[in-house]
DNA sequence: GAACTTTCTCCTCTGAGTGGACAAAGAGGG
DNA sequence: CCCTCTTTGTCCACTCAGAGGAGAAAGTTC
């Protein structure tokens, strides 16, 4: 199939295109309510995007006490690539125009290994998806990078868990490689808008996507649109200071709240406490696999653990610090956290909220919700999905 | 004089007349230069907004090399009532449509005498800066108030300095007894908007403005615009945790930025300090004045007193740590620092800027300029003059 | 089968906006 | 002083987006 390179003619068809791509399949009428167009002006421009093949009429509606509509829907041949690197591991799927997971594959690897093996690794995923059928090509791909990203170029910059990235032209190569369009944004931000588009932040306009994974980053929402401030690293929240003091971090201060807790940090203070022997359920573990992980803490917890719990408790309590003075400062209507740690769900979850309702003002608290994420690991993949998606839905 | 009620009736002129204010007295041709409609479009903008009265002709320009072009202005004698409530005074303000001062008073006052005696006092200050004969009534009035405010409908919430102004309707209330439009917003956002209309931050779109007065508090500028968070309690940075364990605040918690660093700690600390014999110059402006303020400390140490130069250093270093945790999250492309103790000058800016530096990672500091407000004590009554005024040259 | 609903199309009309022609007013050179 | 060039401002004809109404098409309900 030719891939389509059509794009909206103006603001009317790209608010239409994404109607259809949030609503499903819609007829004229049903549009007209939510576009505030007259019926001929709306029959006009769908008709264009019907030229374009972006559209494409799909049957008739029942009847809702009159003639039966015909409805209109997005190519269901179009499909967008959504990738997720992850300082560990790559997602990757694929999804139709209306950002449904068709396909999604999920592999080990080390960003550190840098750009080129990533890329090999990426592109050896996304074939495979094509050659199981699910798509034929790809009209567009989004994909998130664990660092800071110059936005508008699609570069990473600076980024510190990931040398050798540094200025490598992300989109540039991906889209020479796919012939599609493509976006590059930072990993948390594609969270954000993932939980925004389908999870918990659906009717959410400002609000805070805290990830906990390898690292800890913040996906900022204001008005509906991600914030990635200044310079592109807005939400880099993992240096602030948790704990005075504290633990010395890689960035070479101290106490920062990545040093005292994420996925690593969690690894390293369980692995201590087994070898101290604080905790037989965290020794056998540790003997069993030969080393330990923010699942393993889990499982212990579960299992109740106390040392184990009192990591997360304790953990919980640092990020709650540190959320508690985002909070204040931004005065979210919702707090999301997610990433590789939300396995620790509802332990960590209540230390969190404890720390953050008791620092922060009842003003800014009063009101706010503190959830887990609701879309797991296809987040990721379905922000990056919506991001090329709104790009390509937006006028020429 | 009839005071004007007419509002631009589209984008256009809304557009134009911003540009006037803005910009000065203005050719068509310069409009046309920076507004991409056609000449003709553009005629026949500016004579509707001629014939509504906001904008007037303003004689002939001088010759560019041709025909001498008819310069416009907004009309000379529209006049917008700045008004900012502090913790412990008051100012008042009166500017033309260009936004610029042509009286102001200040006064000492308490906001915790309520609004109803506050609002006698500002009235009674309009009333004076009417009767000197710099207006004779208002087209429209912008007004602070040192807590956050429910924006919409331009009233206080749960403000914590100003008991009995919870609910109170201030913009109805003004507006009534002014007989012009009003905008209700915290003084902080003022400041900002004020320093980004004509102050430091003008070529800024994304930055903070932290003001330190009798509070803290933090104005937040995203895109260029005010965002005020989901209650309107945004920027409310006075009660994170600057020192764990530290000083009780008077929200219950401990370790507050403001219960450390703020118009009425630095006294209470400099008290402090002088009545146990730290500091000789300390005691004797205490003995002369049968008290400290901010302005003693101030003065203390530009007169080379260690004691005093110790409590701003270490206010600086509080106000840096809270700082440098939001340049991590918000990433400003610049931070400015005003209110009240500005008076302590470059001993606290140095002490803020080595703290955030030290503490965030270079992405966000490489090229993060901090500074001292331009404007002073004037930034609240022009940004209250900018509020009322973006309002009104907005399409109705 | 009649009356009422809903959907969609077609046609006419309005008003925003463009762009070109032209007039007005000045600068500068020979 | 006159001619040419430049800039500014006005007028007018033309295009196109969009609204809104009439009416056809297709169903439902009684």
């Amino acid at each position: 199939m030719r891939r389509m390179t059509a794009r909206p003619a103006n603001a009317h068809q790209a608010r239409l295109l994404r109607l259809l791509r949030d609503g499903g399949p819609n007829s004229r009428a049903q549009l007209g309510d939510q576009v505030d167009l007259s019926r001929s002006k709306l029959a006009v421009e769908v008709d264009r995007l019907l030229e374009t093949g972006l559209v494409v009429a799909d049957g008739l509606a029942a009847s809702r006490g009159g003639r039966r509509s015909h409805n209109v829907r997005l190519n269901p041949e179009l499909r967008f690539l959504g990738v997720d690197i992850g300082a560990t591991s790559v997602d990757v799927a694929v999804t139709n125009a209306e950002l449904e997971i068709l396909g999604h594959i999920n592999q080990p690897m080390d960003v550190r290994e840098g750009p080129v093996a990533v890329f090999e690794q990426v592109l050896s995923m996304a074939a495979k998806l094509r050659a199981s059928g699910l798509a034929e090509g790809f009209d567009g791909a989004g994909i998130g990078v664990p660092g800071p990203v110059r936005f508008p170029e699609g570069v990473p910059v600076a980024p510190p868990i990931m040398p050798g990235w540094d200025g490598f032209p992300v989109r540039e190569a991906l889209s020479q490689e796919l012939g599609c369009p493509v976006m590059v944004d930072n990993d948390v931000n594609l969270m954000a808008l993932g939980e925004q588009h389908a999870g918990v932040a659906r009717t959410q306009h400002d609000f805070l996507v805290v990830k906990i994974g390898t690292g800890i980053g913040c996906g900022i929402v204001v008005g509906g649109e991600v914030y990635r401030g200044t310079t592109g690293s807005a939400g880099d929240i993992g240096h602030i200071q948790a704990v005075p003091e504290g633990r010395p971090c890689a960035c070479g201060n101290r106490g920062c709240l990545e040093a005292h807790f994420s996925g690593a940090a969690l690894a390293r203070d369980a692995t201590e406490a087994a070898q101290q022997g604080q905790s037989a359920e965290l020794a056998n573990r540790l003997a069993a696999n030969g080393g330990l992980s923010a699942a393993d803490v889990a499982a212990a917890a579960a299992a109740g653990d106390a040392t184990a719990l009192d990591l997360i408790r304790e953990g919980g309590r640092s990020t709650g610090q540190v959320i508690a003075g985002l909070v204040s400062f931004f005065n979210p209507g919702l707090v999301v956290i997610g990433g590789g740690v939300t396995g620790l769900g509802h332990n960590l979850l209540a230390a969190i909220r404890t720390q953050v309702y008791r620092q922060s003002l009842p003003l800014a608290t009063g009101n706010l919700p503190i959830v887990l994420g609701e879309l797991g690991p296809t987040a990721g993949v379905i922000g990056a999905a919506r991001l090329i998606s709104d790009h390509l839905f937006s006028p020429a």
